[in-house]
RNA sequence: GGCGCGUUCGUCUAGCGGCCUAGGACGCUGCCCUCUCAAGGCAGAGAUCACGGGUUCAAAUCCCGUACGCGCCA
């Protein structure tokens, strides 16, 4: 029996890691943390022509954003050497080669000697024979004598997996149940390829077994596989691990979620300005949930609450609009400090960092608060406090245009002037004696105020924005703005 | 084509035989708050629980079939 809780991601490295293939990831790191467990990282750079390092980068560089921290496996793209080469499936030939020889000699497995012209017009047959598209199993009973000659011929050959023909393979899903397939409707699966590889669903449960896996987390896609590699278990003499299939992820349409749909590449979304944490919440709940529905998890709540009996068998579809939502509840929550620090890279890109003049940022961020979304937007919603205004053409026809406008504005400057203090309740009074005096609504004034200082028709509450904002520049705005009109 | 999986508001989901005249969340609509935009509060629209048969006193919940979708084998 296996007591500690194992379980490992498996990712191919030939593109960066999809939402997919983070929500496996996820599960199977919240599945290993809830239970003091351990998750271990593998890399299936099997297929030569196809795996990259830069993939693997990029595949470590989306799980660190994330915060999915494994216990065993590579470090970096580049150490499939010294103590990290035993998670790297290239690195471990030797192994699967011993295990497939085994299963040969133990008459497990046999050559196939059939050409891929065979097999494709084998299968054509079968098919207008309306039959299964099965391997037939013609090498199967080949004498050694007849192998001898085939090899003599030159002839290359694959391995193949003898699979029981007779009863049915129960695959006990943790999340569906138990799932029956009928052996003599299996093939005996090709192990080691002509090029003399092993295949994904052989060198997988040398792995998954030698790395003492206790629970194999991945994707639906998988569930047909798994009886045949049940059988290779059983004829290895292992004890099979607990299996769990997770539903997939569609886009909008209903389709798997793909490059079509847009962003699916983790890291575009932390382009996007997403925080990691409202990323992985959002992800949970894609395919789990508690009983009370509930949404937010933060801290080590995912953790905690997280179980696979939780899971949904049904596909979900991804969300960016839930997704954001959740994104804007995440950056409300956080301390203005950190959001700022958080959203760094986007203030430097927009040139706001760091501050040369005016109020500090952190004055600033905090007045539009509860308005960010994204860490993008960030820059975009405070920037007139450090650039020049720049009336938008809606502001301008709406607000600039009123009639009477220009007196306001020259009679704000004046008010304001040498008022004092200049802060947020004081100038609000002023404001609303200057309505007062001149007769005018409030809203004849406010609107045409916030204009001139930032531009637009929309921003931070009126009179606190000013008080950041600072006599000085008030005042020139109001002047600057009044100037340019007529 | 065979096998397997799935099907509850537009979307994510709760539900595991009576608590369901189906609950929550996003989104949507309206109202309140209000100096704008948000945020927040309140209210509302939105699901004949894919369809058709059973089982049962009672079914979204169990069984069978059909349809549709998806996956695997090629």
């Amino acid at each position: 029996m296996k007591t500690e809780i194992r379980t490992r991601f498996a990712p191919s490295p030939t593109g960066y890691l999809h939402i997919g293939g983070v929500r496996t990831t996820l599960f199977n790191w919240l599945f290993a943390r809830h239970h003091g467990g351990k998750f271990i990282l593998r890399i299936e750079d099997t297929d030569e022509v196809r795996s990259t390092d830069d993939s693997v980068t990029a595949i470590l560089d989306s799980m660190r954003w994330l915060g999915l921290d494994w216990d065993e496996g590579p470090i970096d793209g580049k150490t499939d050497q010294g103590p990290h080469a035993p998670y790297y499936q290239m690195k471990r030939v030797d192994i699967y080669n011993k295990h497939l020889q085994r299963l040969q000699d133990e008459g497990k497995a046999y050559p196939c000697y059939c050409t891929k012209d065979e097999l494709d017009a084998m299968r054509r047959l079968a098919q207008l024979e309306k039959r299964p598209p099965k391997y037939d199993g013609r090498c199967r009973s080949l004498t050694e004598a007849q192998r001898r000659e085939q090899e003599a011929a030159g002839k290359t050959s694959s391995l193949r997996f003898k699979m029981p023909q007779d009863g049915a393979t129960v695959v006990d899903d943790i999340i569906r149940g138990q799932v029956s397939f009928e052996n003599s409707l299996q093939q005996d699966l090709v192990i080691r390829k002509t090029t003399g590889g092993p295949t994904y669903n052989f060198a997988c449960v040398i792995d998954d077994h030698l790395m003492a896996i206790s629970h194999v987390i991945r994707g639906d896609e998988h569930l047909s596989n798994t009886p045949s590699q049940i059988q290779i278990y059983k004829a290895l003499g292992w004890e099979t691990p607990r299996f769990a299939h997770l539903s997939m992820i569609l886009g909008p349409d209903g389709t798997k979620l793909s490059k079509r749909h847009g962003a699916t590449s983790v890291l575009e979304y932390k382009e996007q300005g997403f925080l990691p944490e409202a990323m992985r919440n959002y992800l949970a709940l894609l395919g789990w949930s508690t009983t009370d529905s509930k949404q937010i998890f933060e801290g080590d709540d995912l953790i905690k609450s997280f179980s696979l009996e939780g899971c949904q068998k049904n596909p979900a579809t991804f969300d960016t609009v839930k997704l954001t939502w959740m994104n804007g509840e995440y950056m409300r929550k956080l301390p203005v400090a950190q959001l700022i620090e958080r959203a760094e890279p986007f203030l430097k890109a927009a040139g706001l960092l760091p501050v040369k003049e005016g109020p500090s940022l952190e004055k600033v961020v905090a007045l539009e608060h509860e308005k960010f979304k994204l860490l993008s937007e960030v820059p975009g919603l405070v920037d007139f406090f450090y650039k020049p205004v720049e009336v938008t053409p809606k502001a301008k026809e709406k607000v600039l245009g009123a009639p009477g406008v220009k007196t306001v504005l020259m009679g704000l400057a004046d008010a304001l002037q040498d008022f004092s203090p200049f802060a947020d309740k004081a100038l609000e009074e002023r404001i609303r004696k200057y309505c007062a005096d001149q007769g005018l609504k409030p809203g004849q004034v406010f609107h045409p105020l916030r204009v001139a200082c930032t531009g637009r028709t929309e921003g931070p509450t009126l009179f606190l924005m000013l008080e950041v904002m600072g006599q000085g520049m008030v005042v020139s705005r109001l002047r600057s703005a009044a100037a340019q009109l007529n």
